[in-house]
DNA sequence: AATTTATTTAGATAATATTCTAAATATCTA
DNA sequence: TAGATATTTAGAATATTATCTAAATAAATT
């Protein structure tokens, strides 16, 4: 698994996975939420995206990016691993 | 909640959560899997201690650090929350 | 083809995180 | 109580991350 705790780790990046749980969007409606310049939104999509948080798909001149719930549920399951063998 | 996930994603700390999903352990025999400083290994326990993700206790002169189910149990619930709503 | 709109990349700066050595604190044992 | 063991804290060095502005790329529109 890249790293999807990295990923995880930024409140702004979740906060665009949490969007994302809706529905897609192209990276200009995720802007709208959110106070840091373009640039730097790319960066965290970009991190999300290596992580394989979320896919991405361009559709003409827009970005629309995904939630994967696939890894979202590899991750709980990790976490489930965690947990204690017994008490 | 305080930031767990930033807790959980440094690998050695997520290491350490592994050991202690086995049973408790002190400062000492935590110190025997990793090749860093004391200092190193107690700022990394005090994150985990301050996002909650483990309890401490002492026992004469030593610290013994336990896994807190109970917060994996809630980033696993905040996870599942972060799932798509239909496909 | 030139202009506008959407997104990414480059490169710099500032903020955070990780690590270290050295010193401090606390407990145990002789 | 002096010395040994266990752990934490202070302070500094280094690495990583987040952010910015400016420039580059790509597609749509006129």
């Amino acid at each position: 698994m890249p790293d999807v705790f990295k990923g995880l780790a930024d409140p702004t990046r979740r906060e665009i996975l949490s969007l994302l749980k809706d529905r897609d969007l192209n990276v200009g409606e995720i802007a709208k939420h959110f106070p840091i310049s373009m640039a730097s939104l790319s960066h965290h999509l970009n991190i999300l995206y290596e992580a394989r948080l979320v896919t991405k798909i361009k559709k003409g001149q827009f970005v629309y990016y995904s939630l994967n719930t696939t890894i979202v549920e590899d991750v709980i399951l990790k976490l489930v691993s965690l947990q204690k063998k017994e008490e």
